[in-house]
DNA sequence: TTTGCCGGGGT
DNA sequence: ACCCCGGCAAA
């Protein structure tokens, strides 16, 4: 496969740094449809025992496959969002606020505080003596305004450029108490303390009925939530993932091509959330 | 309706 | 362990 990209990348002179542009003859199509119908006969020998060689984690030891072959969403923002890439000649430098399902667009950090401090956290506009929890709280922008997909109801997850380094896209408001040794004041009141996931997955469980007895105490954890949208009975299920799925890319045929964890109905461990 | 996957089976 | 599926809830 590295050597089929090569030799059609030498003839294709344009698309710098997109390999993957020469699996696709037109830019259309979905590229990884073109990569299944492609015989396999290029590299090594068979590896088409379901997993390709890029499970996960466990990938020490593949000697004669080349390099992974990136999972083919890759290429799909790779020119599939041809537009982002632009610069935006106003850099300026925008504030939002993460605060769930409001998104308000700042210009400057001191007035998203100052939001905030008054519509969210319900205190007075009193700059001197904060806590700096606000901070928690919203996010910088780098690129103009509307580069984003405007405040509201676009919950867009991981948006495709990865630009933003690790700042939390709102939704999974940031546990603000989790960073402040000096506390937020009380922010963190929650009466059901919910079972936080365990290290990876985070499997929520379905809080299938009161069961048990077992959970001897509400193990407190850190997870608070802003102490705000105590109300409305928002379930608290783990949000779905927004991945593309095995079963989504792959299709219901070429379910040999699925992750174990997709053939056997559990959590996909190919495309992670 | 489809999709993701938990819980609960079977081998 | 591995494999499968009922059924639920989110989309």
């Amino acid at each position: 496969m590295a050597a089929a990209a090569l030799t059609s990348l030498s003839t294709s002179p344009l698309l710098l740094g997109a390999p993957a542009a020469a699996f696709s003859p037109e830019p259309g199509l979905e590229p990884w449809k073109e990569a299944l119908a492609r015989p396999p006969g290029s590299y090594s020998s068979s590896s088409a025992s379901g997993e390709w060689g890029w499970d996960l984690a466990s990938d020490q030891s593949s000697p004669s496959t080349p390099s992974p072959p990136l999972p083919l969403e890759a290429a799909h923002f790779l020119f599939g969002e041809p537009t982002l890439r632009k610069r935006k000649s106003s850099a300026q430098a925008m504030f939002q606020c993460l605060w769930k399902s409001c998104g308000k667009v700042l210009s400057s950090a001191s007035g998203m505080q100052r939001h905030i401090r008054l519509v969210h956290l319900g205190r007075q506009a009193e700059p001197e003596q904060s806590d700096g929890e606000e901070d928690f709280y919203y996010t910088e922008l780098d690129a103009g305004v509307d580069t984003l997909t405007d405040g509201l109801s676009s919950l867009t997850p991981a948006s495709p450029t990865a630009s933003l380094p690790p700042t939390f896209s709102r939704l999974e408001l940031p546990e603000s108490p989790v960073l402040t040794s000096m506390g937020a004041p009380q922010a963190c009141h929650s009466d059901h303390a919910y079972p936080v996931g365990e290290a990876t997955g985070g499997s929520w469980g379905q809080l299938s009925g009161h069961s048990g007895g077992l959970e001897p105490q509400p193990t407190e954890v850190r997870a608070c939530v802003p102490a705000l949208p105590a109300r409305m009975g928002v379930s608290l299920r783990k949000p779905r993932g927004d991945a593309k799925k095995c079963r989504k890319v792959y299709g219901m045929d070429h379910r040999d091509l699925w992750c174990t964890a997709c053939r056997w109905k559990k959590a996909c461990q190919r495309f992670l959330d």
